[in-house]
DNA sequence: ACTACGATCCAA
DNA sequence: TGGATCGTAGTA
């Protein structure tokens, strides 16, 4: 499924803060066809449909948050519709979604953002870590709200992605909790990560 | 202070 | 399939 979108195609207003303030899973497959709006310094605009994501939540063992309440996660108790970015492996930075009520832990991983490339391998946004080098997004990001258009980052309005449409598998490069099915993306979309492992499908 | 490891990516 | 690369967290 292809997703192209033009700048006059998506509402202006950006989902609200009440949108991620539900159960993790629910919120991370409606978060496939929504805009990822990213504004540089210099004005120019990045706008593209989230086409993959993943779902980690405080009783998950592969969760950031699983254990307690550290300095690096801090942001995924706080308040839903917030951004919990990260540093990994010495190179990349990864871009969440905090879910759940004030309070109660949990995420969801923006993995792929349909970026408009033709063609297999073209996609600069095809994965978590390319897709924050491409966007510039990095910690002084971390903590900030995506329900807010006035925001350098923000998530507005796209286009509900029906279940037939959606894939759904394991979550990629974890060893904890490999068996959840918590990965959710958009079925034949040429942005999605490559790394798809289907080996525990059931 | 020291060590192990990680929600990745890319070359080979 | 393995190496790069460094912040984070746990242990001493």
């Amino acid at each position: 499924m292809s997703i192209a979108y033009k700048q006059d195609k998506f509402s202006d207003h950006c989902l609200p803060s009440s949108f991620y303030d539900r159960p993790t899973v629910d919120v991370a497959k409606d978060l496939l066809g929504q805009i990822l709006v990213r504004r540089f310094e210099d004005g120019r605009v990045f706008s593209g449909a989230i086409v993959e994501v993943e779902a980690y939540t405080a009783d998950d063992p592969a969760c950031h948050a699983f254990g307690g309440k550290k300095q690096r996660c801090e942001v995924m108790f706080g308040p839903p519709g917030f951004a919990y970015v990260y540093f990994i492996y010495g190179i990349y930075h990864c871009l969440n979604v905090v879910t759940e009520s004030d309070g109660i832990a949990g995420a969801v991983l923006i993995r792929a953002i349909d970026d408009g490339a033709l063609g297999r391998n073209q996609s600069k946004t095809d994965g978590p870590g390319k897709l924050c080098r491409y966007l510039e997004i990095d910690r002084t990001l971390n903590g900030i709200p995506l329900f807010d258009a006035k925001q350098v980052l923000c998530i507005k309005t796209g286009r509900k992605i029906e279940n037939k449409d959606i894939e759904v598998t394991t979550r990629i490069g974890i060893t904890k909790a490999a068996d959840r099915l918590w990965r959710f993306h958009v079925k034949d979309n040429h942005s999605v990560s490559r790394r798809t492992t289907y080996s525990k499908r059931p």
